[in-house]
DNA sequence: TTAGGGTTAG
């Protein structure tokens, strides 16, 4: 029992050679680790090195599994600098750290800990590590902690011998999660500063994180070109995007045009992505024609329209009212075999509530819900008989649950059911489908929270809405109050409804009031709350309230908005 | 490793 005295009482190597038998050094060593004194482990180990004695060989099966329990414990308790630290140290003892504690769970607790430097040291112990600076970048980018990011980034450089293009482009990715592409700017001229040619990924993130600025992007796309990088399909498909968020139809055309004939060549072949977004581009455009024209161009390719696809063509038609072509490309879809998701139908139920068949939205949500609903089909709020789903084409999850659903065996194969699960999007559509209903729009609020959704700041809104437009100023006033009590801030639409609401109901001082609220929250107004306010100025009785309209106007003027009307 | 679809105010 030397070696356990040795431990536990104080440590004199000379005696501790002398005695040296590995099977008692070993439970010794468990003794100590029992105690919790893992820091006495690691200067034992230290000094059998120092005499050329390998310290992994003192470790027998139970001594290690004490030691994976130890580093656990010291992990769970969140102490990343002394976790760090301790598997530094154990890895130079050559013991297999993967073994004795999940890798992901230290860069975890690091990542939770907000401390990116702990999490690239550790990263740098393990394999791989190259790919686990990329996780720990992109981790923190997940969290909105750009700082963080940039952080780990920086010190990952410091590791690698030379610029790695897997972290370059995590980076940029990074800052388009955390909304400032400005950065992911920086991040590539710095590559461009040390003579570095991006690869086509770092380009394709770069155009993609600023697909919002389309100068920039074909700026980017041409200095890609000229260093010779080939642009590959998602270059393209991102060129789409960035003409899509710039409403440039003709740009997009052009582009359309120029992959088909890159097709032809055999260069490129387009997939689902390129003909997704070029729909999305003619049904932003309310060309819903040409959307539907491009649907034929991927069939007679052989690209299957996936869920994506087929909710942009419902789309083109909700965009421009046309809400019986919506609901039978939504038929199409599922004759296709292709399954709606949420999102999906949230735009089918959107394009009946834009075309004021509220009736008909609450018969699409009842039966997908798969409660109730005596029909999918039946009487639309003008009163002519209107197939929404013509009846033999309804779902088997209404008709079997619901007896007046008619099945008919000829379609029942095609039929199949499909799970539906609302989001808060999908109960803040139907809460615009209450009209001026507004004890019918809180029932929904209330059954959001009783299905485990939360309410956001625009259920809120259109809660309020409903409320002034059912003639309850006062109550519309008090949502707002409400729903930053319930911890949603009010942003610039909750506070211009509020304001439509006061004018409407003739309450120009609280209109005013509100709109110094908003000010001192630091929230800024835009051309709708300014027009909203001045809408007003008709309803101008006293001297007071004219001088509060020019002041608006003058206000308004400042912030670089012209008043139309 | 990259790319696509839904909701609020005048």
């Amino acid at each position: 029992m030397i070696a356990e005295t040795v431990l536990v009482n104080g440590f004199e190597p000379s005696r501790f050679v002398a005695s040296l038998n590995v099977g008692l050094v070993s439970r010794g060593i468990s003794g100590v680790l029992r105690e919790g004194k893992i820091w006495s482990v690691v200067e034992v180990l230290r000094s059998v090195e120092k005499l050329g004695i390998s310290a992994l060989g003192l470790f027998d099966g139970s001594a290690i599994k004490m030691l994976a329990k130890e580093c656990r414990r010291i992990v769970d308790c969140g102490e990343v600098e002394e976790a760090v630290e301790l598997m530094e140290i154990l890895a130079g003892f050559r013991f297999s750290i993967k073994k004795l504690v999940e890798p992901h769970d230290v860069i975890k607790i690091c990542i939770e800990k907000c401390n990116p430097e702990m999490a690239v040291r550790y990263a740098c112990i393990l394999p791989h590590a190259q790919i686990l600076f990329c996780t720990i970048i992109h981790e923190f980018g997940k969290k909105g902690d750009l700082r963080s990011a940039l952080t780990a980034f920086e010190t990952s450089k410091h590791k690698l011998s030379g610029p790695n293009m897997y972290a370059y482009r995590m980076m940029i990715d990074v800052c388009g999660l955390c909304g400032d592409s400005v950065k992911s700017r920086y991040i590539y001229e710095e590559l461009l500063s040390q003579k570095v040619t991006p690869n086509i990924y770092v380009f394709n993130s770069l155009m993609n994180v600023n697909a919002h600025d389309l100068s920039y992007t074909l700026r980017a796309y041409k200095h890609m070109q000229n260093l010779g990088v080939i642009a590959d399909m998602a270059s393209f498909n991102i060129l789409l995007k960035a003409c899509c968020l710039a409403g440039r139809v003709d740009l997009a055309q052009d582009i359309y045009r120029e992959v088909q004939h890159l097709e032809s060549t055999g260069i490129l072949k387009l997939d689902v992505f390129t003909y997704s977004t070029i729909i999305k581009v003619f049904a932003d455009a309310k060309l819903w024609q040409m959307a539907l024209k491009i649907k034929e161009d991927m069939l007679s390719a052989g690209v299957t329209p996936n869920t994506v696809t087929w909710s942009s063509l419902i789309s083109a038609c909700a965009n421009t009212g046309l809400v019986e072509q919506a609901i039978q490309l939504f038929e199409e879809m599922l004759l296709a075999g292709c399954e709606p998701n949420s999102q999906c139908c949230n735009i089918l139920l959107h394009a009946c509530v834009e075309a004021f068949q509220y009736d008909r939205a609450f018969r699409l949500f009842q039966c997908w819900k798969g409660s109730g609903f005596q029909g999918t089909f039946g009487k639309v709020d003008n009163g002519s008989t209107d197939n929404i789903l013509h009846a033999e084409n309804t779902y088997e999850n209404c008709s079997t649950t619901m007896p007046n659903c008619r099945t008919d065996s000829h379609y029942s194969s095609y039929a199949k059911k499909f799970s539906f699960t609302p989001t808060t999007t999908t109960y803040n559509i139907m809460m615009k489908a209450c009209g001026t209903d507004y004890y019918r729009a809180k029932a929904l609020m209330d059954e959001m929270k009783t299905v485990g959704l939360s309410p956001n700041h625009i259920s809120w809104s259109i809660l309020m809405d409903i409320c002034g437009g059912s003639g309850n100023a006062e109550g519309a006033i008090q949502i707002l109050k409400t729903m930053n009590m319930a911890g949603i801030k009010a942003d610039v639409v909750a506070y211009t409804t509020a304001i439509k609401v006061c004018v409407e109901s003739k309450n120009l001082k609280l209109a005013f009031s509100l709109f110094s609220e908003m000010k001192t929250h630091q929230i800024q107004p835009n051309l709708v709350t300014y027009n909203t306010l001045l809408r007003a100025r008709t309803r101008y009785g006293s001297l007071h309230e004219v001088q509060q309209c020019l002041a608006i106007y003058q206000d308004m003027r400042k912030a670089g908005y012209v008043h139309i009307q």
